[in-house]
DNA sequence: AATAGTCGCAACCGCCAGGGG
DNA sequence: CCCCCTGGCGGTTGCGACTAT
């Protein structure tokens, strides 16, 4: 059955709003607070939609909010964070001080994902263009020359070269692990396959953690050494990360992304201990 | 000067999860 | 336990400003 719009589109106002109607919101919100954003704009005196409001106050109005242009530290930050988390603006935005999560994806999608790929960076697996075109190749060749089943198992239907060159551990900060955050994202991002994880902070590492990805972690390396040498020793190694990371989560946004990079880097040293090649550790 | 093309930002849309009744 | 309402999110579209021809 199709939803009920939230509010008679043909009554309210659309498009760009105007400095009185602005005014009228700010007057509103700063006597009375936001409370039910379905009953503000009739309190308020506007003609609007209720998440109209909602979204005029949360993108433009608020205060505190930065309306000048990003600087090269945050358009580094929301590198990094897209890289390991995937599209996830808000959790992104909660990082930059005076951003929306509208501004931050706006950001992305009209310069920097353009800036990467300018620079040879595909921006969505930030792997040089030229190994994910050549991965794609040599996909489509095995691809073509075998039936594949429904089964899921890269293993058996991709060479190990083209999976290593779609996840090699090369970028500073970001070990094969969050390359498999990266890879899931944009499947979510493109595909919409599976239904996005959800938790309190509207993000579920968990799930996240689920077989499918942590096997084509394991596939990757090649040496079930996401979290151990051994297989047997991969459930108990993913259950201490998950806790931990659920733990650092309960502790607000910021220690929650801190927590996913910090992750990050331990795994990638143990990925190198556990090679014995401590050496090559960014 | 007029028109087409491009860019960047603001706003909208539809979906989903959580909370309350 | 179920249903409805609301807020939040990510993807997409619309539109004005700017630039190139």
């Amino acid at each position: 059955m199709a939803r009920p719009p939230c509010c008679d589109k043909s009554m309210v106002k659309k498009g760009l709003w105007t400095a009185d109607e602005d005014a009228k919101l700010l007057a509103y919100i700063s006597t009375h607070g936001t409370g039910n954003w379905t009953s503000v704009p009739k309190k308020a005196g506007l003609k609007r939609c209720g998440k109209s409001c909602r979204l005029r106050w949360t993108n433009y109005l608020r205060p505190n909010l930065k309306h000048e242009g990003f600087t090269p530290e945050e358009e580094e930050k929301i590198i990094t964070l897209h890289a390991t988390i995937g599209s996830r603006w808000s959790i992104i935005a909660k990082q930059l001080p005076g951003r929306t999560d509208n501004d931050v994806k706006n950001h992305w999608n009209t310069k920097l994902s353009k800036q990467l790929y300018q620079n040879g960076i595909d921006p969505i697996t930030h792997r040089p263009v030229s190994v994910v075109m050549q991965s794609l190749k040599e996909l489509e060749t095995v691809t073509a020359s075998r039936c594949c089943s429904t089964s899921a198992n890269l293993n058996n239907v991709v060479p190990q070269p083209a999976l290593s060159n779609l996840f090699p551990q090369q970028q500073v900060g970001l070990s094969v692990f969050s390359d498999s955050f990266s890879e899931a994202s944009s499947y979510a991002a493109t595909a919409k396959a599976t239904a996005p994880p959800s938790s309190p902070t509207g993000f579920d590492w968990t799930d996240l953690l689920s077989d499918s990805i942590l096997m084509s972690c394991d596939d990757i390396v090649g040496a079930n050494s996401c979290f151990g040498i051994n297989g047997e020793n991969n459930n108990k190694g993913r259950a201490e990360i998950c806790g931990a990371v659920m733990e650092d989560e309960s502790n607000g946004s910021g220690s929650f992304v801190d927590a996913i990079l910090e992750h990050d880097r331990k795994l990638c040293s143990k990925f190198y201990e556990l090679l014995g090649d401590e050496d090559d550790v960014l």
